[in-house]
DNA sequence: TAGGAATTGTTAAACGTTTTACCAAAAATA
DNA sequence: TATTTTTGGTAAAACGTTTAACAATTCCTA
């Protein structure tokens, strides 16, 4: 495809073994001021860029992690696939970055790939709760991690999440210090462990004040606004005792707000509401909306270095849970 | 790092040369009933995964395209990434996706990276309209397109972009149809093309309306809700007359809002509003956000198949305009 | 002036594939 | 039976680097 100028090319022009130029490139041997000057002359008008497949072939490194979401983009993931990226360059580390859009196949297919020595260790947010097909790779010695969701039945797998449980706990807290008895809950896949976790919190919450949990409370949808608005409309014809909302999601707060309007229900009067993540304009939203917020640059960066510890310590296995903070706006009633 | 099983290894087990194995994997030839089973049994046993460096070295190939993006992470980049990701992926190509975050130096870097081999083309979108670096790597045949963004004086570099010029003509349109005649603008940056053809698009649609055009109408700030915020109120605060605002990207619509909010003005009786891009929850703001919305997905899709017409086809050069639509909400006084 | 250190550079093996050319054995044909 | 064809398989070169081991100069030092 493109014409190539090797290390072999640069080397017969300047006159030069090929041993030569690969020391002035990468200074590990003490090479003449006459010789440096005219190879690096030579590299300089053919612009030459040493080929880091050869390079990795044979030293064995990339330099280059793997980054696999599994998420529908809310800016939640961005945030979080941002503070990797941030962290990544800092480390001098290139990322090789494949969304699997929730598509369990394509992340195995995905893994294979990364196995394929172009990477040096793997981020990864499942996309179910089945990552039995892993330990084949981690038996090879290939660094994994988690970030954002995991499976808790792959034990020495690291972990980087939200600590899930508390932001749960939290929301459903403030909401019953409000008063709110009947508080509906919003979720996208009930199957990951930041919806089961967050769940947990609430019923925890419930609990220190005596309320026993109602299945029947808990509405579902997949991760869109749409699904989010349908999910809310369905939830509160059903259960009309419900005076508050609790979302577990960026983008499907916007729908369970919507949903409200629709239904010709006021918030916070009618209907309270609390979110999840900081989508932008959650302040500019009528009313605007209290949400838990996540630290996504944190939660990103914290994974990467992560991943470095796992590289260089394949004994690490922490899970690693980064605090969240409850924003108090006005759709929870403050 | 990794326990490392090669195609020796393999074929040692399986009592067979290198060279079946291959076969075997390739189909490259035809290999007898027993020793293809014989061979597959242990690649399985093994869970071995070929090296897609050392095969990318030998054929030539990679199967990877580099994806260099430099734009603030708003939802309209994430979704050309998007439409990027799914056409690739349906083409069973793999991405290796940078995000520059508008650091030109970075950028260059990236590319340099970028060209050593390990991919088979590049969809850029330039941080700044100097791209004059680039003609090294066009000369060498590296296959190079640009997206969202171009540089115009660089000829021979294929572009996709969205309609910007007639997106800025339309949205001034209906706001003129609207009565008003002092337009405020909200801009990211100036220099790239985006801003300056979809502020071209704004003077043509007054030129038809006999308006001067008026240098002090624009405002600019970097891409951020904050910045918008900041923008608007000098703006808003310096010329009085202004009775709508267009603003030119996604997140700074929202700081546009609350600029407007925190002014104690009333959209769209005060200042009547058009933003741009479809951010997530733009319909149920205070008042719905009427905007210029472009198909992100389409737009990346396209950028994909661009990409590989460049490079089947070196002297490809088209530049592709995406069409875009107004959504028509509340906040321009419909 | 001999001998050892520096200094500067090179040779060649290795990394893990693919593929061309070649070969042996078995099958088909005359 | 002798010859050709087909089938199934392999040896070895090549892709573009890095680096250990070695070699040739020049420079000191006693």
């Amino acid at each position: 495809m493109s014409i190539k100028v090797t290390m072999k090319d640069i080397a017969r022009e300047a006159g030069v073994s090929i041993a030569t130029v690969s020391h002035v490139i990468n200074g590990t041997k003490h090479i003449s001021e006459n010789k440096r000057k005219l190879i690096t002359n030579v590299i300089e008008k053919y612009n030459y860029v040493p080929d880091t497949r050869a390079k990795s072939l044979r030293n064995a490194v990339t330099k280059t992690a793997g980054l696999v979401v599994s998420v529908f983009p809310d800016s939640y993931v961005t945030g979080i696939v941002n503070g990797i990226g941030k962290r990544a360059r800092e480390l001098d580390y290139h990322l090789l970055f494949i969304n699997t859009n929730e598509d369990y196949d394509y992340e195995k297919e995905s893994i294979k790939l990364l196995s394929s020595n172009i990477v040096d260790g793997i981020i990864l947010t499942p996309s179910e709760m089945n990552l039995g097909y892993i330990q084949k790779y981690m038996k090879k010695g290939l660094p994994i991690i988690q970030a954002i969701r995991y499976d808790p039945n792959i034990p020495r797998l690291p972990r980087v999440t939200a600590d899930d449980f508390q932001a749960g706990y939290d929301a459903t807290k403030h909401l019953l210090q409000h008063g709110h008895r009947k508080i509906g809950v919003i979720i996208s896949r009930t199957n990951i462990t930041p919806t089961i976790e967050r769940i947990e919190g609430y019923k925890a919450a419930l609990t220190e004040y005596n309320i026993p949990f109602d299945e029947g409370l808990i509405e579902s949808g997949f991760a869109t606004e749409k699904n989010a608005l349908i999910a809310t409309k369905k939830l509160l014809n059903r259960e009309k005792e419900i005076t508050a909302l609790f979302v577990l999601s960026d983008l499907m707060t916007i729908g369970a707000m919507q949903a409200i309007t629709e239904l010709s229900l006021k918030c916070p009067d009618d209907i309270a509401l609390i979110g999840f993540g900081d989508f932008a304009g959650a302040a500019i939203t009528n009313p605007p909306i209290t949400n838990v917020s996540l630290s996504a640059e944190t939660i990103g960066r914290t994974a990467f270095d992560v991943l470095l510890n796992k590289i260089n310590n394949p004994g690490y296995d922490k899970h690693i849970q980064i605090p969240t903070s409850l924003m108090i706006r006005k759709s929870c009633g403050c």
